[in-house]
DNA sequence: TGCAAATGTGAGGATTGCTCATGTTTTGAA
DNA sequence: TTCAAAACATGAGCAATCCTCACATTTGCA
């Protein structure tokens, strides 16, 4: 019944119950971790067993428990993976935006690198479909929203210092999150449709973005 | 083994095991409905369990499998009502739009309403949460989302009659989506920043909307 | 009235997330 | 080196839950 892990604020977010501390069982988390991500790409989330995993992992599922609290703890470590490299990627790719052509330029390639990887990578797809669902991932996904938005943000003040900074962030904000739904439609229609709504979205964006 | 029920194409959509023929059965069938929805209302579709929802409607769990296969076609049925009843409102707001201004009118009215609907219905604000993750329920959403779609390209059409008819389709189509996913992030942050992010979406929607 | 179809019932089968008592390995201080 | 404590590993089994099915009851109708 004790907690030993820190529980942030009332909503209990999966954190891993004990942090592998010896290299044996960093090791073991890596497999079960790997594991996970190709019954996710075989089957989905929802149809993964936790058995299935400790099986694949060749763990017992004891030692899945000893590290991960729940199923969910499970997909919600990937996605974090997930989310760290894209941010990486989104701050070097706006950095050194320094006009309206450079940031069409910029945004209309990150656009096609998301609508690319949602499209190339099943688990990706996967964990980012559920995501209105499950709580602890909404969270995840909107954080990561907002960091990837400030980015946005610090390249709008720069392009139009005049502007009230607040409707900028917004404005940002918004778009980001349209960005991340326009994807998810264009890759739930065939392809060429999907092609279609994914420049649609650039346009109506970057008219957004650069508008007054 | 054996299925009466039409199966459409090899995704086996959620329908009714049998279709209630009685009067009697009918009546059950409301409760059950109604039991589910108060549910819902209370802890969510996923917390709801199906024990709870044939005690709540006064009949046994085996009268509920009689007229629904499964879990997921209760939450359904209380969706396909949901969307039978906002297409109606939605086709008639958009019908006699006739110029530029009606257009701002009826449109800003329309997500006004919606976004009122989110905040104010816990049980529509589940279901379409959880829509990405259901396969069934994101099939019921891409063709409602589609059908109104299509009143908006009507209107389209209309104003811009020089355009190309496939780019407005595209158009209205991303805008209606649009419009979801900013009124379900609205609802998921404080109060505040969800009405300026939906009077952001509402410029930023009728801006493509009206553009050349 | 009588019979077939529709409807109603709830104990229990089957699956699955997760716990816990117990055993093994690693660490680090004396 | 020693050895106790901490970390790690195991898997049988508990508990929760969805759903089935054999059997009982009610309704519509010839």
């Amino acid at each position: 019944m004790e907690d030993t892990a820190p529980v942030s604020s009332q909503e209990q977010i999966a954190s891993p119950r004990r942090a592998p501390s010896q290299q044996r069982s960093r090791e073991r988390v890596e497999r079960m971790l790997a594991a996970a991500s190709a019954l996710i790409a075989e089957q989905g989330s929802d149809a993964m067993r936790m058995g299935e995993v400790a099986q694949r992992a060749g763990v017992s599922i004891g030692s899945l428990y000893q590290f991960f609290p729940d199923k969910r703890a499970i997909v919600w470590a990937l996605a974090e993976r997930y989310t760290a490299e894209s941010q990486a990627c989104i701050s070097a790719a706006l950095a050194d935006v320094g006009d309206a052509e450079g940031l069409g330029q910029a945004f209309s390639e990150l656009v096609d690198i998301y609508y690319g990887l949602f499209l190339a990578e099943p688990v990706m797809r996967d964990i980012w479909s559920g995501t209105q669902a499950d709580k602890a991932l909404r969270q995840l996904e909107l954080a990561d929203s907002r960091a990837n938005a400030e980015f946005l943000t610090a390249v709008l003040k720069r392009l139009r210092p005049a502007a009230d900074p607040t409707a900028l962030e917004t404005t940002a904000f918004l778009v980001w999150q349209m960005g991340e739904a326009a994807v998810r439609l264009a890759i739930s229609v065939d392809r060429q449709e999907g092609d279609r709504l994914v420049e649609a979205y650039k346009r109506m964006a970057l008219r957004e973005l650069l508008a007054e």
